[in-house]
DNA sequence: CGGGATTTTGATTCCAATCAAGTCCGGTGG
DNA sequence: CCACCGGACTTGATTGGAATCAAAATCCCG
């Protein structure tokens, strides 16, 4: 199913990017890069891996995850995005990861060839381009940290606290993915994944209101756990 | 021991980066930002995390290794890196990562703020470090896919065809690093690193010329364990 | 050569994967 | 409203593979 184009009424509230973009596209009146809204349901994809790179997303509302397979049908999951992020900008010129809609989910779509995303005609694009790669590659850094760990229980310490950080709903974290997704982030079973919640929780470390609501009752032992922050 | 400084007489080998920021220097004129060469001895700190990231560095020659260390001791390494390539861009204004030298090496070390990396007023030096950061996050990714990975003649196989990619020295690879390292770099002991390499011997896989010089007998069965490529 | 560090090999332990039931929950239809 | 169903999650028993502890072998540098 080929996901719904809506109309790109006002991108006022969407950040730099989209002005930027829609600046450059005004200026040059050159080529017509189109920056559309699409919609994604939950599940469905978004790019694969062989697909030619030619285009990158700003994500306006849902979550988004980048994974890759491989060909024994497991599956990591690299990083999570949610609004306001921007993802699908690589190296080469084909996709090396795969991206889904790990929610429903609307996104900003820009056509960009690998050699359009380089070229420096477009500073303030490029400057935010940087930013954003910048502090992509900061987090996948500390992905493969937590992916380097040994035991279950840092890695899902170090989850809770990534998604703490992120809803910065207080000490209630509202898990947006299934059991599943988490596993293939951290590179666990999800049988280790709920034994090891189940054996937080018997330790007085979090408690499990609802499946995908955990409130975390000691984030500083979790921080020790860790081993940083 | 503080690196020892030498004169930057002639960037010219040293590729783009290199020319580009002296032009900036000569062209704006304004902050005297240095582009000086600095040498490092083997396993001496370059940056480490609680650092200030006011520099960036380019590699002359050498391996440099990108690491995080936790409370308990342990490391991760999260890459290396060697001639030509860029390391030092952090997001934040403090570096999260600890550099250090995993060979004696010689660098180009350019001295930037945050905001200086962002500012636009250089659009060459910008493409470049943009263009750079994409690739780096790329390896990054991939490295996440192997940390994730769950045996350890899977971790191997990778690393070993890795260091193949690099050498370009056809089937035989050059392990610049110890056991230690690679141990860091994978995930793994030292101890399963050399019952890996020993079982893969024993298995027609590879030759160990020596304990640093490892010959790929059967590159295509290494890449199948791999399960992508 | 010699001696320390690095690497390999061996024996055992421990933790997470696997295999296998059970439980919970949301939705659907009677 | 409730009985039923199916998928997601939890819990249990067992297995397998890497960590750990320990010791031998090898490399490397003077």
């Amino acid at each position: 199913m080929p996901p719904q184009s809506t109309s790109a009424l006002s991108h006022s509230d969407h950040g730099v990017l989209a002005q930027v973009f829609l600046n450059s596209q005004a200026a040059s009146g050159a080529r017509p890069q189109l920056g559309a809204i699409q919609s994604y349901r939950e599940h469905q994809e978004i790019y694969s891996e062989t697909g030619e790179a030619n285009r990158f997303y700003k994500i306006i509302s849902g979550v988004v995850r980048i994974c890759r397979f491989l060909s024994d049908g497991r599956r990591q999951i690299e990083s999570f995005h949610s609004e306001g992020e921007i993802f699908g900008l690589e190296y080469g010129s084909n996709y090396t990861m795969t991206a889904e809609a790990a929610s429903d989910c609307s996104l900003l779509v820009y056509r960009r060839t690998h050699s359009d995303i380089l070229s420096v005609n477009d500073p303030q694009l490029s400057q935010e381009l940087l930013s954003f790669a910048i502090r992509t590659l900061s987090r996948a850094q500390t992905h493969s940290l937590v992916l380097g760990r040994r035991s279950a229980i840092e890695k899902v310490a170090h989850f809770l606290l990534e998604c703490a950080n992120y809803s910065k709903g207080g000490k209630t974290v509202i898990v947006k993915m299934g059991r599943s997704d988490i596993g293939d982030y951290l590179g666990l079973t999800i049988e280790t994944i709920s034994r090891t919640l189940s054996q937080m929780e018997r330790d007085r470390l979090i408690s499990l209101t609802n499946t995908r609501q955990i409130e975390l009752l000691q984030p500083e032992k979790l921080k020790e756990i860790c081993g940083w922050y």
